[in-house]
DNA sequence: ATTAATTTTCAATAAGTTTTGAAAATTCAA
DNA sequence: TTGAATTTTCAAAACTTATTGAAAATTAAT
């Protein structure tokens, strides 16, 4: 396989992954893009790679700036803005944790607590079961977002390590 | 706040949670509603509490037996199909996990193995990069695996229990 | 200041996904 | 068997989300 068809190969299931966990096609497939491109390139260079309009390349690396996942950068000499991402996987993916976390634990957690406050009876198999339910979910939630915190915080030779040797 | 404003809000935010991470709204309302029945219930219970066709319900309802979160239940006496959700959260998501990891992380990690078999010149920056990235992502998936395999098969009190003590 | 290059915005459109509902298939009691 | 109840299927319609592209805004060189 030569390096052109790997990386096209590469890009496009990139993006068929993400569209799986709610990340859009077209942003998995430019930090793809960007993943195996060793130097910063151009929004011209993106929509050419990938075929896609300037409004989109425009709106998706925002978006992936937003993230936490792409920076801009400015060459000397050079009128053009240029993109580079972040290579390590371990940073990729803790900062794909801590804003996920950020954006849709923490509101669902909240919304949790404010779900335990109900009128009734808890006698009431219902409202039991309603109960048992939310009460059951935010203490999960809330042992993962522990977990994931440390994680977050941890370098990845010590976290995976560790927790690797412990379940050895 | 009454049950009924509780187990709305409850579903709809499900519903919409669901959708940030690649499932059906629809998919996730009836697991939603599932959770906080405690009886089982009918397709024509479904159809009315969430105001959706008798369709939607069953092909949704058959998704999540599929996932192995829903059980058809047989009520003596009673023509019609009973449907039951799985209530322990952490069977709940141990499932999940088993079940994602088989149609994402399987496939995706076959697929960056045979992305690195690549023609090319090692020194050439543009191969160094592709190699370094899906080689990368390879061996952090393949650890990710490693650590999902002993969650799916640890109970509960183990798992969560003992990581939690470690990371203290 | 002017102008050319570049980036951003966003309404219109296209593409993708979900839902409906009625017809077909199945199930089961009489 | 027959037929009523129930479930399943799937093409068409509705809805949602992503993409385009051209105009507006911004930037920076002259």
């Amino acid at each position: 396989m030569t390096l052109t068809e790997a990386k096209a190969q590469f890009i496009s299931s990139w993006g068929a992954f993400g569209t799986q966990w709610g990340i859009n096609r077209t942003m998995a497939q430019i930090h793809a893009l960007l993943l195996v491109s060793p130097e910063p390139i151009t929004q011209d260079d993106i929509m050419e790679q990938l075929s896609i309009s300037r409004g989109n390349v425009n709106m998706n690396t925002r978006d992936l700036i937003d993230w936490g996942l792409v920076e801009r950068v400015l060459i000397p000499g050079e009128r053009k803005e240029f993109f580079t991402a972040e290579k390590d996987i371990w940073k990729v993916s803790t900062q794909i944790i801590k804003e996920r976390k950020k954006r849709e634990l923490d509101p669902m957690l909240k919304l949790l607590s404010q779900l335990e406050n109900i009128d009734g009876d808890k006698k009431d198999k219902d409202v039991k079961q309603f109960m048992d339910t939310v009460g059951g979910i935010k203490k999960f939630v809330g042992q993962a977002d522990k977990v994931l915190d440390v994680m977050v915080k941890a370098d990845e030779s010590w976290f995976l390590g560790s927790i690797l040797k412990f379940f050895k």
